[in-house]
DNA sequence: CGAATATCAGTGACACTGAAATTA
DNA sequence: CTAATTTCAGTGGCACTGATATTC
């Protein structure tokens, strides 16, 4: 634990993450209104899709870095949207499995379409090299644990 | 404008953004709810402390990248709470300046105080050149055009 | 008159807490 | 019995839109 921590530094790159998160979520919430989804659901969909057979909402919830309970509301308004379904864990009564549904699929796919408009706006200004290393970056601060339960927004 | 734009990429840094900026906004909330602010009504008083004349509504709305309505409401806030004081601007009678209060500036280094905890956790894994490198890679996503006119969350 | 500035009122998106039910 | 998983109900933070009054 360095002891010069630049605080400066940090609080200057805390606005930055602020100003950048409502700008990308703007602009894909803008390219996503017209297939009726909101940009965390959007979220929910593409870690839905990463895995081929149906997660546990805790497992959902871990990886969208969200409460149990939150995620449970975010599988309602999927299921209702009928992009997502329920069933029953065989292994585990306690535990429901999520997975998403030939709809949601298929939205999934539309999604990326849609997407291509805002991307240019919102990270054109980096070269493929800067990109990478944004994402590298952010890679290693967000392996950080859970540090700060979760619990203030 | 490059056409071989990588949108997997793309997303992929999108979902880390969210990450991250959940993450910073709990971390940052947890420290500064003892002192009766919330992360955004920080953020608004670290704006107003840059300058050291009171400014518009609009100029702060524009560094918060919000909407003038919103920045009004933020303002309501943090006048309430004895931070901030609008006046009249002498010049222009439809605008009104807003500036710190003595209370605001004091809580202000207090709050500069209370982050210190929450700054390892956050960003405690990037070492010096890291964080730099974050923060211009940042900067430049941000000094990208309104591009997206505000209004889609 | 048209543009800019701030405000009023209402809405939407979204994560959180605390408590309770079910099952390991 | 304790721990894990999910759900129920309510709350809070926070930005947005549309419309309106002043003033430039």
């Amino acid at each position: 634990m360095p002891e010069s921590i630049n605080h400066e530094l940090m609080s200057r790159v805390t606005e930055q993450f602020a100003t950048a998160f409502w700008r990308i979520r703007r602009g894909t919430a803008k390219e996503l209104r017209p297939l009726g989804l909101t940009f965390s659901q959007g979220r929910a969909l593409r870690v839905l899709a990463r895995f081929d057979e149906p997660i546990r909402i805790g497992e959902l919830a871990a990886r969208l870095d969200i409460v149990p309970r939150s995620a449970t509301a975010m599988v309602d308004t999927l299921e209702k949207a009928g992009l997502a379904s329920r069933t029953a864990d065989p292994s585990d009564r306690r535990s429901v499995l999520v997975g998403l549904t030939d709809g949601g699929r298929a939205l999934l796919a539309r999604m990326a379409e849609a997407r291509r408009e805002s991307a240019e706006a919102l990270f054109g200004r980096l070269d493929a090299e800067q990109l990478s290393t944004l994402q590298k970056l952010l890679d290693v601060m967000n392996a950080a644990e859970p540090a700060c339960g979760k619990g203030e927004a």
